[in-house]
DNA sequence: AACTATTTATAAGA
DNA sequence: TTCTTATAAATAGTT
């Protein structure tokens, strides 16, 4: 039996953290289906860049142009770059 | 009176340029929000870039950090840095 | 990972 | 560009 959920949510910080783990990585990947989805729509570039609380970098690029993503783990340093 | 849509949209260029442009506007503001939705609930970093097809930039950070988005119009080039 | 009621996004118009 | 509204899609809470 599913409980459901009475009310909406409110967007601040998810304190527990299994759950904030969970909705990380399900937000992620609606955020990716986005952009990709509008890219495609539209003809358009879309780069997307999360960095999770670790520090651990996840990103999508729709770019047809040569691109370029990292991070220096330590640093939560990163860059992009996409050249036409 | 609001004409219905009836079935699922398919994800392919949208060739009527108006609605495209519509589209673009949309979607872009949703992916805008869903970004910083992200980053609050589970305290992450997120940058999103978007080139529209006429190569005009449309940026979103969440940082807290030094953050920095740039672009030529006419090279269609752009970087994000971030640095802690 | 799967389920599902509810919330949220959004396509087509106005 | 903003508002409307019905439908599609995302997702929170749980299993």
């Amino acid at each position: 039996m599913v409980k459901i959920r009475k009310e909406k949510i409110k967007i601040r910080r998810i304190d527990y953290l299994p759950a904030r783990q969970v909705t990380f990585s399900k937000r992620r990947r609606g955020i990716f289906k986005k952009a990709e989805e509008l890219s495609i729509l539209c003809e358009s570039e879309v780069a997307v860049i999360i960095f999770s609380q670790t520090g651990k970098l996840f990103d999508f690029s729709s770019s047809r142009y040569r691109y370029y993503c990292t991070t220096s783990h330590r640093l939560l340093n990163s860059f992009v770059i996409f050249l036409a």
